[in-house]
DNA sequence: GGTTTACATGTGTATATACACAATGTAGTA
DNA sequence: TACTACATTGTGTATATACACATGTAAACC
């Protein structure tokens, strides 16, 4: 194996440029919300369930390119932790869930802090730049 | 907390964007290096070791934007699975690695799966778009 | 009515990620 | 020599991710 073909691999591999990017901006994004005791991960999730209203765990999943058992888990944590309240079964155990008063606060106190961040990651790395590749990540977690 | 709010968060969300992305892209590689039972996390590794011959692993955790703890657990396992050797340790403690020979052959066993998924990867989003952004994603991960 | 099909959920297990903290090794310095 | 500063490593703990498998529910079809 020659050097070129280990430069093509590293120089290249997308997922690893996903990964490294991911890495990052996570740790950038969790530093941030570290003082209100709150994950990016669980905020994306907060967000999510105020703004989507999902009728069961398999929608907000698909909505959020998350497995579902991945999210499963992060909602186990944020009911144990009081931010969420699951609903009763419904349509084929469909349960819906909402945020508890707490959760909600919650929210209310992480919103200023994703903003901070958010401006600050975009100065980072270029708000044009930003504007121009948002929708492509999407793209890329998305498209069939 | 109206919609807008809301819709400003999960619109936007730069981390969100960048782990929906690369969880996607990492479910498509593993489901590709399956067969041989590998993870693509490992397989960068196992490339890096191979190109890069770091003199520690907290130099090849630089350099694959990765939370040291985090490379050394991978690195267990590789070492567990017969895959990679640590070397003694030397000014420091630091410490050498490097493939065995059965970290190699898998290692050569990977590459066309590799360059097969990345080939596919690079059609689905379009590999203008690729070209264009593929130094974008290490600039999110790397600058300061 | 029973079977098939599709959708929803939960659990066991493994791996990935990273913070907090502790321990070890080396160089410089008082 | 003792102390300080710094670099490297390892471990405990928590969370994130996802595959494999099992179970529950409802509609469609025979």
């Amino acid at each position: 194996m020659d050097k070129e073909t280990l430069q093509e691999v590293y120089g290249n591999c997308a997922c690893y440029r996903a990964r490294a990017a991911a890495r990052r901006v996570t740790r950038d994004y969790d530093e941030a919300l570290k003082p209100l005791g709150l994950k990016i991960t669980q905020f994306t999730v907060l967000a999510s369930i105020k703004g989507l209203k999902p009728s069961s765990t398999s929608k907000l999943a698909k909505g959020l390119a998350m497995e579902r058992t991945s999210l499963v888990r992060t909602l186990e944590l944020m009911q144990n932790k009081g931010w969420v309240r699951l609903g009763p079964e419904g349509y084929r155990r469909e349960q819906q869930m909402e945020l508890t008063a707490e959760g909600e606060a919650l929210l209310e106190q992480a919103l200023p802090v994703w903003r901070d961040i958010q401006k600050r990651f975009e100065s980072r790395v270029g708000e044009a730049r930003w504007q121009e590749n948002k929708d492509w990540l999407l793209d890329v977690a998305f498209s069939d």
